[in-house]
DNA sequence: TATGAATGAGATTTCATTCAT
DNA sequence: TATGAATGAAATCTCATTCAT
């Protein structure tokens, strides 16, 4: 299996680098090879072509926020400490590291549309286990059981997002972490159940 | 002023129709000529270059979403019904124009990282409209008088744009105005006082 | 006649203060044509294109050598001096323009082939002059009789251009003028040491 | 080094061939590497631009005069006699090949300023022998030693410049190396009559 | 496996010239 | 005469990918 061999990492975190250090727009294989330190052929021998790295490496990343989700979910934990932990966890990796956080956010959203649609297939994994934590809130009765599970999950997605790539455009000076917590209330509060109205 | 010279906007919506109908990166300039009925050199009379016919569209059609929310602003609605009429507003505009929603929600994302800051202070004039409701809805009493107005707006954004984008993505294939209010029912739910915790 | 109407000699000094401030490459016709304060078509009524208006100029320009340097030549001064004359002219009248200078020296050589070999041929009739005076040096035995006299001419204009444009290369901070008499000198006299003076 | 690598020799011969039959507007560098039977990238691996290759031509071929000039300078023979060689080497490089004649005496004079100012620069070193035969010339008594030494240099190198100029446009339809002893007995003996030989 | 020299398609922008007014 | 908005042809350079070694 390619992702064994000891090269196929090593020219993903080459391109992550570049990536976050060039731009997307500046990241040629070229580069991309030189900073792995192998020759550009050889990126051929391990990805198909250049948007293959593209979404090998999001593919790779995206584990690290998959795992964890899903230990969460196994786990005892009630469906609104299990969304603050998926928050929690979503804020950690990306503010632990710099170069992702700047790749994911705002230099990978600069592909072809093309690219864009595998990239979103790839993310659906991870907005599953969003869904199955809602579903399992509504069922426990501790989320309004009348909640359209799609917009709850795009309010959930869309607002983690927006709020990660405003911190990296606003070039990480405040603590992201931090804000897990009030972001959670912010959801929570919208999925609560009425408590009467 | 070249906002008068009909032209101006003959070539905008020539834009418009190329980019949504062939993506941004087969958006020449000479197909973007040829739909406007000019010639190539035509459009360099209008516009200092491609990239400055991309800001001008997008400060043109963000008028749209701005003139209406100012209007709702000044009126006497309560903010949570401003908010309302916001949301209703964004995605009537999008949803009226297929063209002008691919292009804003897919195709202006993969221009390079300088334009999209250059949309981005665009696009401030109108998540400020945003924070005045928020604000308005803190004094009133009406929302949460502890919000972080930041991570507010960030949430309604985000869950605004992350609605459509979707919409988009599925092929418009379900009606984008009826989320208005849900997605607007989450939202202030997640901004509402809470009744008793 | 177009010499005669007022836009003609007002679109040619335009001409040559644009070429010198901004250089050849830079000379657009709509720029002539503000710094002559017309119209970009009214260039076209005087002028049938834009190398026509560089012909023109230089045609309008070299006047003021075949002018003064025909009175020389009329004038019953020795051959030498004549041609001292002539030098001292050419050396007179750069030295008076700089804009000129710029333009003969520098700009205008680098127009294509066919525009130089026009410019050549209305630099025949300075050079048909310089001719003069060698043939009438070598009939009243003030000059070997033996020479050829195309190669002189190209000795002397090789020389005098030459010095010029190093003149202008070097910003003109010597004097010009004063180099006429030792250019003279060494054309009339050589490298060669007088056996005796 | 570049410059041992085969294609290197290849593409600036290609450009001598080009720039004379085409002109320097029309000599394009696809026309440029289809001469020389690459591709056009190929171009771009070994020159920055297509300036680089025009002033690696120009260094290139300036080492045909600079290498014999340093020889005869080396050499025992008289001042005289070393001028004499300088100007029938330059003749005899440039009447043996017709498109390198062209295109240092027309074509590369139509560049922009920029570039003729590297060209320049690139010249100074032949200058430079040129002034070194003056001055041995007038230490050794030969020439006059009151000579002002740039403005000789100016006299030779702008006689044998205007010289070769006017053969190539006249189609090179005389010999020119049989004017080199002309040519130097005009700079060594000047047009004044020796008052005894 | 690994190399890296070679390939070649493709698009923005300028500016001399025209022509309807 | 005079205007100036509109025209449209034309060329440099980049970079993902290949393939002979």
């Amino acid at each position: 299996m390619r992702k064994n061999r000891p090269k196929y990492k090593q020219i993903i975190d080459a391109a992550v680098v570049v990536i976050a250090q060039h731009g997307y727009h500046q990241a040629q294989v070229s580069k991309i090879a030189k900073q792995a330190g192998v020759a550009d052929g050889t990126i051929y021998l391990y990805f198909k072509n250049k948007e293959d790295i593209l979404i090998s490496l999001f593919e790779e990343k995206m584990q690290l926020f998959i795992e964890k989700v899903s230990e969460y979910i196994a786990g005892d934990l009630s469906p609104s400490e299990k969304l603050l932990k998926m928050i929690e966890n979503h804020f950690k990796v990306l503010a632990a590291d710099h170069h992702l956080a700047v790749v994911t956010q705002l230099e990978l959203r600069q592909t072809n549309l093309d690219l864009r649609l595998k990239i979103n297939s790839v993310l659906k994994e991870y907005l599953t286990l969003v869904d199955q934590i809602i579903r399992e809130g509504m069922e426990k009765g501790e989320f309004d059981s009348g909640l359209d599970v799609r917009l709850v999950r795009q309010m959930i997605f869309g607002t983690v997002d927006e709020t990660v790539t405003t911190w990296v455009m606003n070039k990480e000076k405040y603590d992201l972490v931090s804000l897990a917590a009030p972001v959670h209330q912010l959801i929570i509060n919208g999925c609560g159940k009425k408590t009467a109205v």
